[in-house]
DNA sequence: CCAAAGAATGAATCAATATTCACTAATAGC
DNA sequence: GCTATTAGTGAATATTGATTCATTCTTTGG
């Protein structure tokens, strides 16, 4: 009898794990999932492709991992949001800000997350990713609605819309071209982007002008 | 000398190329761009795979023909629509129910038209596409700020804020599960959908509840 | 019917990646 | 130092599809 897992071998394994995780995490950030070859994230984690399978199951299991990881980050932060002082109409645009902004400071990332095509076991957890957006905006008019700061609506169907509309007002400018870092200009269109998308969610949900 | 091409053979030339257009249509309604390999375009079109490279100069090229007509009839749609006599808001309606009806009808071409990722000649088609739309609707807005029913705003910014958020509202609950046909229920639920989400655009618009 | 020209064919080739696996290196306990 | 066991390696293999091209079929004008 000889070889047993210690604890020094855990950690170490650990440790390989969450590089190549991180190193996965960068490639998507940078080009999507479709640009996340096995092979590019080897490299960067330093070590050889065999071992990516002996840390994750297939390309798609690793893929769905960093996708929850991922979104979970996103998730967490709005859950923040919405969790502050304030008027229902306040904390959802608090929320709606959060969201916009870190999706224009990491497009790429968030047209993966939102929109990019992936394999069934990603589009399953994109799937739970969308229900709890969803769910958080849900309750929060519900909310608003009691509070009286929102007018009587379907609080699911409203919240499922705002999702969308949100999502895509981003996807739309960020998908395409520019895959460049933000320039000072654009910083400033950004802003303005931001406002204007917040104005109409904003609007579209209350009715009111501001 | 012997052979010289005749309008007979012209006009099956045509027919041909038309045929394979068609069933390229097809097979992105299906599935989308990603799913229509030119094996299944010539099976669906009766001939061989080697001649759709009689017709065509790669598979970007058919793509790229087969989204700009694509993207064509849509934009018809609601350029007609846009014509209609009536007000900017009331035309407005009208245009974005269109489209949003029509996006419902065929959710994944829509996707194809709107989101997938596609390569780069196809890419320039979109950008061509996405523009039209834009303009289109910042007339129409610009008309809506003239007329006294739409408050001021940057009609640009406004409009490119309305396409994305309708495009996603749409391409969200589309994209994942539901490819199948729509039943009855799933038809009157969609009506449900594009009303709130014409609501929700109205409002964002204008800052009226209806 | 014939010869020239073009059109159509589809099996073979190429390309891009994910995945495997025979082999080597490292570790643990003695 | 030795051996059993697991970790790591990366070249070889498998897969999926686009594209090519030598060959066959059609058409045309005489």
């Amino acid at each position: 009898m000889a070889y047993r897992e210690t604890e020094k071998m855990r950690l170490r394994k650990a440790a390989a794990r969450q590089r190549i995780a991180e190193c996965t995490y960068e490639c998507v950030a940078e080009g999507g999932f479709r640009n996340a070859r096995i092979t590019r994230i080897a490299q960067l984690a330093n070590v050889a492709t065999g071992t990516i399978y002996r840390h994750f199951e297939s390309k798609e299991d690793l893929f769905a991992e960093i996708f929850r990881q991922a979104t979970q980050r996103e998730i967490d932060k709005v859950t923040k949001a919405l969790a502050t002082p304030g008027s229902a109409t306040e904390r959802l645009e608090k929320a709606l800000r959060q969201f916009a902004e870190r999706a224009l400071k990491g497009p790429v990332m968030a047209w993966s997350l939102i929109a990019e095509p992936v394999d069934p076991k990603v589009e399953e957890e994109r799937l739970a990713y969308r229900k709890a957006y969803a769910g958080l905006f849900e309750q929060a008019i519900r909310e608003g609605i009691e509070e009286g700061c929102i007018p009587d609506q379907n609080p699911r169907q409203s919240s499922t819309c705002l999702v969308g509309a949100i999502a895509e007002s981003l996807v739309g400018p960020l998908s395409p071209t520019q895959i460049g870092q933000a320039t000072e200009k654009e910083t400033e269109n950004n802003d303005q982007l931001v406002n204007t998308i917040i104005c109409f969610c904003i609007q579209g949900l209350t009715g009111t002008r501001r």
